[in-house]
DNA sequence: TCACGTCTCTACCATTTGGTAGACAAATCT
DNA sequence: AGATTTGTCTACCAAATGGTAGAGACGTGA
C-alpha cells in the first residue's frame, strides 16, 4: 500500500470542500466523513487544522500551475487566436474543477500566515501568465497595455464567472458546463475585440 | 430613543463582518462584540442566526439597488461615455463598501433557503442594469450583443476586483482606493474598446 | 400608582469543534 | 521470533457556538 494514498485522498477531498463551501465552514469531521475515515486520522497526517489548510493551498497552487502551464503550451494547436490561449488557460479550471478557483478566492478570508504561505506559490503562476502576455505584446500580436493589469482583470473575470454560479443564474446564465462554454465563447469575442492590435 | 437603532447597528455590523470574513466564520458573539452588546440582544432582534442572515441579505440588496440606481441616473452629468455609467455603477460599491459585494459573493456558500431569499431581491437590481444596457444598445450607443451576458461579465469582473484584494496584490495591484481607481480607469478603457459601436 | 410593553442583561444548556492520549493491528526490520 | 515503525482507531477534554429561560431596568398609558 502506498503510504501517501490516504494523505492524498484527504488533500483532494479537503480542496473540494474548502473550495465549494468555504474554508471556515468545513470541519475536520466533515473532511474525515467525506474521505471515509476518522478525524484523528486526518490529524495524524496533518498535525493541525492550520497545517492541513497550508498543505491544501500548496496542493491547489501545484494543480493551478500545471493547468495554466499546459494550456499556455498547447497554444500551438490553434494558431489563429493568440488571446484564446490565455483566456482558456485561466478558464479551464473553471469547468474542470471549480473548487480550485473557489479555494484561491478564499484566501482573502484566511489568517495572515496562510495568506503569506500562498502568496509565494501564487506569484509563480501569475508571473508565468504575465510574462506570456508581455511576450505576445512585444511580438505585436496583442494591443500593448500593462500586462499585469490585463492579467488581473482577466483573472477577476474568470474567477467571478467560475465561483459565483448562484449570482450569475440571476443573469440568466446556465450553471452547467455547456452554459460555461457559451460564456467562454462570448468572453473570447469580448476580449479579442478589446485587445486587437492596431 | 429610536426603537430601530440597535437593530440597524446590528445589521450594518453583520453586513460588514459577513462580507469581509465570510458568513460561516462569523459567530453571533463576534457580531455582538463588534456592536458593543450581548449575544442575547442580537437574538432578541433576530429570532435566530438564520433569520439574521436573511435580514442582512435584504439589507444588502436594498443598499445595492440604491447605489446602482443612483449611479445609472447620474449618467447625465457626464454625457461623453455611456459605458462608464454602468462600470462605475457596479464599481462604486467596491470602493465605498467592499463588504457589500463580498456578501453577495457569499451566497454561493449558503443554504438553499437563503439563496432563494436573495435571488428575488437580486433579480430586481440585475433587471435594472440589463434593461439599461439594452436601451443603450437599441439607441446604437453600444455595440449590440446579449446584454445579459455582458452584464454578467461586467459583474464578474468588478466583483472579482473588489473582493479578492489579496490575490490581486500578487498581480502588483495596490489594495487601496487610489489603486482601485487606477484599475477602474484601465477597465473603462478596456470595456470602451470592446463595446464601441461600429 | 400600577400594569404593561420594550430592551438588555445574566445564567445556563446541548452540541460541535480542534486537539491529546493511548490502545490495537499490520507491516517491517534485526 | 521479537522489537519497532506505521496507520487507524476509541475515549476523552476544554472551548466555542446557537439557543432557551427568565430577571431587571426603563418608559408609557390608564
Amino acid at each position: 500500500m502506498v503510504s501517501g494514498s490516504t494523505r492524498i485522498r484527504i488533500l483532494d477531498t479537503a480542496l473540494d470542500l474548502f473550495g465549494t463551501r468555504g474554508v471556515g465552514t468545513v470541519s475536520l469531521d466533515d473532511i474525515a466523513d467525506a474521505v471515509g475515515v476518522r478525524k484523528q486520522t486526518v490529524l495524524y497526517w496533518f498535525k493541525s487544522r492550520s497545517g492541513l489548510i497550508d498543505a491544501v493551498l500548496d496542493h491547489a497552487a501545484d494543480e493551478l500551475l500545471v493547468v495554466v502551464e499546459a494550456a499556455i503550451r498547447s497554444r500551438g494547436d490553434e494558431p489563429l487566436d493568440r488571446v484564446d490561449a490565455v483566456v482558456c488557460a485561466v478558464f479551464r479550471p473553471v469547468v474542470r474543477r471549480p473548487a480550485l478557483l473557489g479555494l484561491i478566492r478564499e484566501v482573502t478570508r484566511l489568517d495572515e500566515s496562510h495568506i503569506n504561505h500562498l502568496r509565494g506559490r501564487l506569484s509563480v503562476v501569475v508571473e508565468r501568465c504575465v510574462s506570456y502576455l508581455r511576450s505576445e505584446m512585444e511580438k505585436g500580436r496583442l494591443r500593448t497595455c500593462d500586462p499585469m493589469v490585463l492579467a488581473g482583470l482577466l483573472y477577476s473575470t474568470v474567477s467571478g464567472t467560475g465561483t459565483e454560479p448562484i449570482v450569475l443564474e440571476t443573469f440568466g446564465w446556465e450553471p452547467n458546463a455547456a452554459g460555461l462554454r457559451q460564456v467562454r465563447r462570448e468572453l473570447r469575442g469580448f476580449v479579442r475585440a478589446a485587445l486587437q492590435p492596431n
